[in-house]
DNA sequence: AAAATGTTAAATGTTGACAAAAAACAAAGT
DNA sequence: ACTTTGTTTTTTGTCAACATTTAACATTTT
């Protein structure tokens, strides 16, 4: 027997309250560093304080929000050297699941993936040979996401996940458009190649490369006079 | 002027749950995949369900517990796979700082940093000589604890903290005794010669090779027949 | 006038009660 | 005996009110 599923019902109150704090915040409605009102949030979108409550926390603990006992939860504001700092995680725990796809497709435990993979590369190039950016740019976050996702490792997904958000905190310009295609291109054909091939560490390498090459892509494009030096000295 | 500061001045009643909780699930006073009653939980600790509850939601977002909509929250029950998976981005994630910090000791940032390190590889000898084992489990952690600093990467060290508390989970025996202390000093010796030498790629390679060789050592001794395999073929 | 102190207003922390959902149980039907 | 259905009970989800802490303002003092 079959039924037809009722909507995409929701799981609970406060984690729709939550996805709705979370896009204001990435989206720019609230701005960094700036304070957020419980009673006015509920009465907002029309839920009770406890809801909003539960939403803020949960927020706070995946890092977009900063809280202090009392006085209450702010916009976490971000420096350049915290971007730096995330680029560095979300390169080790990049280069981590690349190498971990490897072994597994060297293990023969992907039978869709490389496919998947060889398709996303093949539109990349699409894209990049019609200077597509719109196209690429999603194209991007889906093959970063196909090599966590092959990766099996649940917890690296969430935990990338989260910081590629904290990252978005970050706007002064637009830090998720890939500033040279080509390159971005050719460094994303050296990662499948090693991954596809069942080589860990190549793969590791080749995805660290890749992350921090961006950044410096980044660094020169946007902020040139900046060091993005994490020191206090 | 100087006053005393009044005690520890507990910052918030929700935190103080969340930590006895939180040592409840970690000393094993509940045991994995077991359901956590809210009323029951609320009643024993003297406070409110409300508070119970926040102390939860936040225990579930750094992954010690587990939560399913309208059934509750569960510990956070862990397969052998699942620790795995956990010592990869372990291993990544202190990689990445012992490479940071290898930069920051060469940058000259660090002052105090290489005599602590010093002082503390000088007490692990000392205690691997006496097959004090106590002594250098406590030592470890905090060589640990100190690279994760010095890399002044405070996200970094969040994550790294969660996924230690996590691993405690998987508790079948002695998951954090180190089983070869000669052989994990040596390691250690490695890295720190390579952070100290202001080397981060050196340095990257060695904690990395002491995270790998610390999880071969772990199945080697507690699960002489399994692989780990993480998949699902 | 500036700094310190007392007072009021507003926001967060905490609680207990109500509503909705899931689990446990009992009863009927095949 | 086993499945299915209906009912009760327990547990979670949500809310509105109370308590405590912090911030803002007025007042006094030097």
């Amino acid at each position: 027997m079959s039924a037809k599923p009722i909507g995409p019902r929701r799981a609970t109150l406060a984690g729709e309250v939550r996805a709705e704090i979370e896009r204001m915040i990435l989206d720019g409605d609230l701005a960094g560093g700036q304070k957020m009102n419980e009673v006015q949030l509920s009465n907002a979108m029309g839920v009770s304080r406890g809801t909003v409550r539960e939403a803020i926390r949960s927020l706070a603990d995946s890092g977009l929000i900063e809280l202090i006992a009392n006085r209450g939860a702010f916009v976490h504001e971000m420096t350049l050297a915290d971007v730096r700092n995330l680029y560095d995680l979300r390169g080790a725990v990049f280069a981590m699941a690349c190498a971990a796809s490897a072994r597994r497709v060297a293990e023969g435990l992907e039978r869709e993936f490389p496919k998947k993979l060889e398709r996303n590369l093949q539109q990349m190039r699409q894209a990049t040979d019609k200077a597509d950016t719109a196209k690429y740019y999603q194209l991007n976050i889906e093959f970063h996401d196909m090599l966590l996702e092959a990766a099996a490792n649940a917890k690296a997904k969430t935990v990338y996940d989260n910081l590629v958000k904290e990252m978005h905190l970050f706007r002064r310009r637009g830090l998720s458009v890939p500033t040279n295609m080509a390159r971005s291109l050719a460094e994303h054909e050296d990662i499948a190649k090693a991954v596809l091939a069942g080589q860990p560490e190549p793969a590791r390498l080749a995805a660290h490369e890749h992350i921090t090459a961006g950044f410096a892509r980044y660094i020169k494009t946007h902020e040139p006079d900046s060091e993005a030096g994490a020191g206090t000295a």
